[in-house]
RNA sequence: GGGCGGAUUCCCGAGUGGCCAAAGGGGACAGACUGUAAAUCUGCUGCAAAUUGCUUCGGUGGUUCGAAUCCACCUCCGCCCA
């Protein structure tokens, strides 16, 4: 089975520009391809794993990987998939985000020995004069076959500014750049940027009279037809500063029955025999896949190591017993105590656990609150340092929310 | 450049002088039921020293005893015409 047929059995496949071309390539290690990742925020997140471990998957195949930092698109900013402008950012947050992105690339992707490449885009963008480029690549560009791609389709009611009508200009010529630079015959993404995307092989044919291909992978939607790796609080980071370990493996641990095994099979690196075998699984047994996925993903975000501890941190939580080590802990500082104690509320709020005093309060009087086993019931009950520092003292909220917390 | 319409709480959206911390829906959160699932039902959803006080309806000023609501100017957006 080469790299091609095991894609498409994961399901990772959406649309190709021509799938008997490019399972050639891939298949045998003659691709040169790029993924892009705009420097939108000072982390990567789930949609960008996806896109590292394709990209892992085709380096083990023997391709090689171009990494493609948008530090020039974005200063544009996609409106592919969105309602809405996006936030300008200023030069210097992009390249904030561009210093962390290289970093965590660096954990998944081998860039050694020029197995793997790392550009940013910037280095030629950012530069281009107005006049000469638009001279150079804007008749290659047919407004009127821009306004019919399906990106701008949704932009087209709520309105679309001609700095992103620009976007996918940007990036066509990014990847005509990196044909004339690095032979880079492929571009993988994810399923909202085919359009985007297909704009840089017509370029690519327009302009050199080559043949370039592109490829994208299923977006990760749950079974309701959203995007995985969202929460409330917004992305599942891969930085264990913005979604601790702990968040991360219970974010996986916790998805819907129905989106188990297509998360094992689009995500992780098990087999596909062994994952299969779990298929067959149903009812309260897929739990053990969710554990499975959870340990997967974790191990391959932050290491087996980590992995371990929290999938012991959760069982300890969950199943009773065990250790309660690793469980995400709060300190409480000197200051947090008035008169040598303090309530209920201020100890959710310290920990995280509640976002306002009011909220706290709320969840107090539903019923929500513990400490260490035994419900809350006076919203106005206090700890004095010595209580909470005498033992294990662990405050949950609700089913899921846990914090131990020691002091200072 | 001209004409018209719009900006409300996390989102959609009602509200056009006091009865408004602001209907309804969605989402989120909590409870029951469960398998750390889904579905369902219930509660809840600005902040706080909490039967009270404070801050919010794009921005700034104004009218008024009282403004999300009226007036002026500004910013941003949509539609139509150029």
């Amino acid at each position: 089975m080469g790299i091609y047929e095991e894609l498409q059995a994961r399901g990772l496949l959406a649309q190709l520009t021509d799938a008997e071309e490019i399972r050639e390539l891939i298949n045998n290690g003659k691709a040169v391809f790029y993924i892009g990742f705009d420097p939108t925020a000072d982390s990567l997140h789930v949609g960008h794993f996806m896109a590292l471990c394709l990209m892992k998957r085709l380096q083990e195949a023997g391709n090689k990987p171009i990494a493609l930092i948008g530090g020039g698109t974005a200063m544009i900013g996609d409106p592919s998939g969105r309602t809405d402008m996006r936030a300008m950012m200023t030069r210097e947050t992009i390249e904030h985000n561009c210093e962390c992105f290289k970093k965590q690339m660096s954990r998944f992707i081998d860039f050694s020995e020029g197995k793997a490449l790392m550009v940013n885009n910037a280095d030629w963008l950012l530069d281009l004069n107005y006049v000469d480029f638009i001279r150079d690549i804007g008749p290659c560009f047919s407004v009127n076959n821009m306004l019919r791609a399906e990106c701008y389709k949704q932009r087209m009611e709520k309105g679309l500014s001609f700095l992103e009508f620009n976007y996918m200009i940007m990036q066509s010529y990014d990847f005509l750049e990196l044909f004339k630079r690095y032979g880079c015959n492929m571009q993988f993404g994810g399923d909202d940027q085919w359009s985007n995307m297909l704009g840089g092989t017509d370029l690519i044919r327009r302009k050199l009279g080559k043949d370039a291909y592109a490829m994208t992978i299923t977006l990760l939607l749950n079974s309701e037809g959203k995007k995985m790796g969202k929460t409330q609080k917004g992305a599942v980071w891969l930085d264990p500063n913005k979604t601790s370990p702990f968040e991360f493996y219970q974010y996986w641990r916790n998805v819907a029955d129905a989106d188990v095994l297509k998360c094992l099979r689009m995500l992780t690196f098990l087999p596909l025999e062994q994952i299969d075998e779990m298929d067959k699984w149903e009812g309260s047994q897929l739990n053990q896949a969710k554990e499975i996925l959870a340990y997967e993903l974790t191990a391959l975000v932050h290491g087996k190591e980590e992995a371990e501890k929290v999938r012991a941190a959760a069982k300890a939580l969950f199943a009773g017993g065990g250790s309660s080590e690793d469980m995400p802990t709060t300190v409480l500082r000197d200051d947090q105590f008035a008169e040598g104690s303090i309530d209920i509320p201020g100890i959710l709020t310290a920990s995280g656990l509640a976002a306002s005093r009011s909220e706290a309060r709320r969840a107090v009087e539903q019923g929500g609150v513990s400490v260490n086993g035994d419900k809350v019931t006076d919203v106005k009950i206090s700890y004095t340092k010595e209580a909470i520092a005498a033992g294990e003292f662990l405050v949950k909220k609700g089913k899921k929310s846990f914090r131990k917390i020691v002091v200072e």
